[in-house]
DNA sequence: CTTGGGTTGTGAATCTATTCACAAGCGGGC
DNA sequence: GCCCGCTTGTGAATAGATTCACAACCCAAG
């Protein structure tokens, strides 16, 4: 047994994640077993890397062979918090929820979207398949009642900050933001910031740094 | 002068497009000087560290005072090639792309759509603002006429690799990948991923390991 | 002109992550 | 039963990033 929980880095975890799809892959390949270098080779990083990662969690190779496909599948999964539902509410029924919403990853996953929030009347009370759009005002009421876990907020970046401090007062964990604002939470609330403009601006900082030689 | 061009690390890009983003909110909010505290404390991370950031590329504070924010936002743009314009292409007109083009973001910094594809009979032809679709098919021609030289990918994941592959042959040194694949192109060429599967199992794995106590 | 509060710029120290090297283990062949 | 090729698991070494500490500096006030 390797450790029960020291701190572990959230690029492991990123990796974690890489391996997954990788051995997912290599599923539908039909292989059985998987070594490091192969897995290395799928998920862009190097062997002793992928063993370093997964022994901070266990021993779940056999010398010699590689690492059991579909046993480490479940392994990462059940590290990875996937082997239950996740209720997920979405705040912001504009173009970015509606790709999130319709993207298949989300019930593959068992990322259910048990609620939607908008402040505009032409929205609110349409519905997204089974899930009816509620008015932002509903907020507080509908996550406690749907025991919503994580929120994903796709509004504007000015009403960003006051909606995220109402979804933890109303006993979300973790929030996935994609508005360019930053959120000022406690520490026991999770947040992951997606910012394309950071994205795009790292392309055009290393075209910058190599072109002009 | 503090140094020419050794390497600088990712998350100090990342920091600095957090600053730049700093700064024109002090901007408008009518402040002439931040100390590294305040900007610290807006983009979420330490004072030296801002320093120390910003010191890899000049010295553009003054002891006793902060930084200037209207020059120093100059300074960002200029390291992070924002005083240019950059051409980029969309591949796959479907909703991530849809949302990606309506986005101000592009227009505001400089990111010019100026060519969109698509494989679907139904799209190809259609006008999004000024911009029509054109066929995968086009894909070599249109990029060179165009002169583009960044590529966003927002197709399925199987199509890719192959269309990676073919941007790279045909000049684009950047791309941002949306796509849940991994694309493997040579070293210059400059590649960054948006995993969104990535970030919600982030977010599952640290409710996993908090929760439980 | 000098003092003092405030702030930068940066080498050194610390902390964290990755890479290396190799003993330990596995299974197949003979 | 015993070698041999292959692969894991992991402590040690290296590389990299962040934090610290402080000299150098700036301006305003007296
Ligand atoms: N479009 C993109 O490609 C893109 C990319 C990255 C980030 N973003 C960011 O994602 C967010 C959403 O972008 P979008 O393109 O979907 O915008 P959008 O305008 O299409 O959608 C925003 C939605 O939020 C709703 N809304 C506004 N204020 C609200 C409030 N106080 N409470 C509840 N709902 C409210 C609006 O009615 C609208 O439906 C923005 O912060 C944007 O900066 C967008
Ligand atoms: N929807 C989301 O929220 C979301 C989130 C993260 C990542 N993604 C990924 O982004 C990509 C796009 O997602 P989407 O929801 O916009 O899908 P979508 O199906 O709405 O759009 C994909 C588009 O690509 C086109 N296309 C397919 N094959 C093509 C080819 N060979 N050449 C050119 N065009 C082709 C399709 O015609 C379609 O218009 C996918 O890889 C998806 O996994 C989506």
């Amino acid at each position: 047994m390797p450790s029960p929980d020291r701190k572990i880095s959230e690029s492991t975890v990123r990796r974690l994640s890489a391996y997954l799809r990788s051995l997912e892959a290599l599923e539908a390949s039909g292989a059985e077993m998987a070594s490091s270098g192969e897995l290395a080779r799928r998920a862009g990083t190097t062997a002793p890397q992928v063993r370093k990662d997964l022994s901070t969690f266990g021993s779940f190779g056999k010398r010699g062979l590689g690492y059991p496909v579909v046993p480490l599948i479940g392994s990462l999964e059940a590290i990875l918090g996937l082997t239950r539902e996740w209720r997920v509410a979405l705040l912001g029924a504009g173009r970015v929820g509606a790709a999130l919403h319709t993207y298949p990853f989300f019930r593959e996953r068992g990322f259910r979207i048990v609620a939607i929030f908008d402040n505009d009347p032409e929205k609110v009370g349409l519905r997204w398949d089974d899930t009816t759009i509620r008015h932002i005002d509903e907020l507080e009421s509908v996550l406690a009642g749907e025991a919503v876990e994580i929120a994903i907020l796709t509004v504007p970046a000015a009403p960003a900050p006051a909606l995220a401090d109402r979804v933890v007062r109303a006993g979300v964990g973790a929030i996935l933001n994609f508005a360019p604002a930053r959120l000022e939470l406690p520490p026991h609330v999770v947040v992951n910031e997606v910012n394309l403009a950071m994205e795009l601006e790292l392309l055009s900082f290393a075209l910058t740094r190599s072109e002009p030689r």
